[in-house]
DNA sequence: CCGGCCGCTGCAAACGATTGCGCCAGACCG
DNA sequence: CGGTCTGGCGCAATCGTTTGCAGCGGCCGG
């Protein structure tokens, strides 16, 4: 059964098991050629009885003492090897933001279920919102060949990079951000919806002079949020003010800021507030406590995203839920099936948000 | 100048450009043999070139040559090829039990901005507290030859499975979770002193009669915080009563269970309660509350994480606040030394959590 | 009885980067 | 002017896997 020469002279990084009790030792490494010699067979036919893809290629009984032996020495694929010899390393990059975003975390279990279903691994990384970042970022990931890209943090400005990236290539997927004007499949909230859905609400509610504190200009779902919210609400015939946030996305800080700058205003004062995230929102109701406006009874406000924990808050917050877990699945579902195939990417898609009333709203009161 | 000679017949798996406007085209890659021939030397000097490490063996003027050829043709290294021949990817696998869990975002924080530093990239991976699951996920990882693991989310009975990683020769760090008995290094917060902190704040307030509503007790931490706080109950002579979660850990609706479960007992009711967590605090004293009690009034509650947004709750919580950042720092800097050094590995430290007094706790109020 | 086909395996060339070794030319010394 | 040293560079093996190709029995049909 054995068949004979073939028995060069390698054996340089194996050590001869764990030294000590437990010490670094050396890394052990059982390749395929260990476990063909343990089982004397040609290391190919290792290869093959292994592989799912090309097993039945091999002899059954052959391919069950294969298996027994690669079991037993714990071989374990290399797929480093196997990644520069396929040229796939079944890792597909995911890029956010800011980790610390709740938003991301249902997002990231959406993508990591579906891609682990497809036997690819998530490589997270993390721009902290900060475009050079994302540069260097991509030339790491693209050296280490991910297969694909997943981005939830595109900024306008971003797309050039991208375009180089598709350049070589490599499928792009954008989740939750989009870009104008861009051809690779998006997965994004219905954010004009969000705004729409937030601004019909304050108007079944009877508010007529209604605010908005916007989000960061360079994020295109905010430019959406407000689109949505404006038009119903001026198609509405009612009065809107908007302020706009310069800062980073989403602080209370901001949304702080933003409201004393409402309230210093000498305009009369809305009594509806569209705030583009629930932080923003929390941190304006805690300006307008100090200022005496009590919520709902003086003013009433809609948050974004219902963040976790957002109904324990005082009041519980009345706030847009975005579908997160769902829109992570999409999108690693449409990577992995541009992986699989070369058809023409499918087409991109809205996941319809929704409208959580809660008790930071209601009728208006008129004050003046 | 030319070299002569080697023109062996590759030219396998070069598209020539994207084709069509940005259509998947065959991938191309840019290798040192490319930028070889594009700049009139061996690609073996390529190499040593463009890694700084052995950028000296090359004389200044090819050098130099060298580097402006391969930016301009847009080479990176293959990292999959320098991985597999060096045996090193430059990877870590951080492994979590739940991304939602807040306190893991300052922690990646932390570990990705240290092991960045250091060249290295993190590959993160959830275990969704499932054991079962990080079997399997710790095949992989090994699989796909990272460099070392840190360990975030290590339940009891763990150490087998991680045991295994050590002897494969491969540096295993502990951060935030502990397993007693094994012998590796270990970044933990010191839980001991957060269940001190906590009964001592209760002491000092004046409360003699109190609860415990401790995490799963297969979470190491939870005993250490257990521990803090009997002993120092006990040393004080105050009364305590122990209440077990049975479910996951920190959750709303076990703290809720259990407060229910706390007031249908006839003993005579505690005044100071401290929970293992701060949604179990908030699901406790909704629990509560819905009997009539009232909070600091007629219970103090002490949570612990210290959680985003818990000063914006009702009450804002009292709550242990953990070094999250500097903890995950540390881990990753450890893995570094680890990685370049094969000194015995660096000791263990606990980090000190620090008590943030809010509203949530006053003085007891007697009301039998 | 022979040619051809088929099922199974072995062979060896890749994938792209790293690196010990050795060659060569020029510098330098005696 | 010959010998040695050395800075630069080329050569080729190697990391572990994949895979086209070829070989080799055995079986079947003619």
């Amino acid at each position: 059964m054995w068949s004979g020469g073939k028995t060069p002279g390698r054996m340089q990084r194996r050590g001869g098991g764990a030294r000590g009790r437990d010490g670094p030792g050396e890394r052990t490494i059982v390749t395929l050629e260990d476990v063909a010699r343990a089982a004397g067979v040609h290391y190919s036919t290792v290869s093959r009885a292994l592989d799912p893809e090309t097993a039945r290629q091999v002899n059954v009984v052959t391919r069950k003492r294969v298996a027994a032996v690669a079991k037993r020495m714990g071989y374990h694929k290399d797929m480093v090897a196997s990644g520069l010899k396929r040229g796939r390393t079944h890792t597909v990059a995911v890029v956010v933001g800011d980790l610390a975003n709740p938003n991301v975390a249902p997002l990231l279990r959406g993508i990591s279920s579906r891609l682990e279903a497809a036997g690819l691994m998530p490589l997270i990384v993390e721009t902290q919102n900060d475009s050079a970042r994302l540069e260097r970022i991509l030339s790491l990931l693209l050296s280490r060949r991910v297969d694909a890209f997943i981005l939830t943090a595109a900024h306008l400005g971003d797309g050039p990079k991208l375009r180089r990236i598709r350049r070589h290539g490599i499928p792009v997927v954008l989740a939750v951000q989009t870009l104008p004007g861009i051809r690779m499949p998006a997965f994004t909230n219905d954010d004009i919806l969000g705004g729409t859905l937030a601004a019909q609400h304050l108007l079944a509610l009877g508010h007529r002079r209604v605010a908005q504190l916007r989000g960061p200009a360079d994020i295109y779902s905010c430019l959406q949020r407000a689109q949505g919210f404006s038009k119903t609400i001026a198609a509405a015939g009612a009065t809107e003010v908007v302020l706009r946030s310069t800062g980073p996305m989403g602080t209370a800080e901001e949304g702080n800021r933003l409201m004393r700058q409402l309230l210093d205003s000498k305009r009369p004062m809305p009594t509806g507030i569209f705030a583009h995230h629930d932080l923003m929102a929390l941190g304006a109701l805690s300006a307008a406590e100090e200022r005496g406006l009590a919520c709902p009874r003086d003013i009433s406000m809609v948050g974004y995203n219902d963040l976790p924990n957002v109904e324990r808050m005082v009041p519980p917050l009345t706030s847009i839920r975005l579908p997160r877990e769902e829109l992570g699945g999409l999108a690693a579902e449409v990577t992995v099936k541009m992986l699989s195939s070369a058809d023409r990417p499918p087409p991109s898609r809205k996941l319809a948000p929704a409208l959580v009333v809660r008790q930071s709203t209601g009728p208006p009161r008129d004050f003046r």
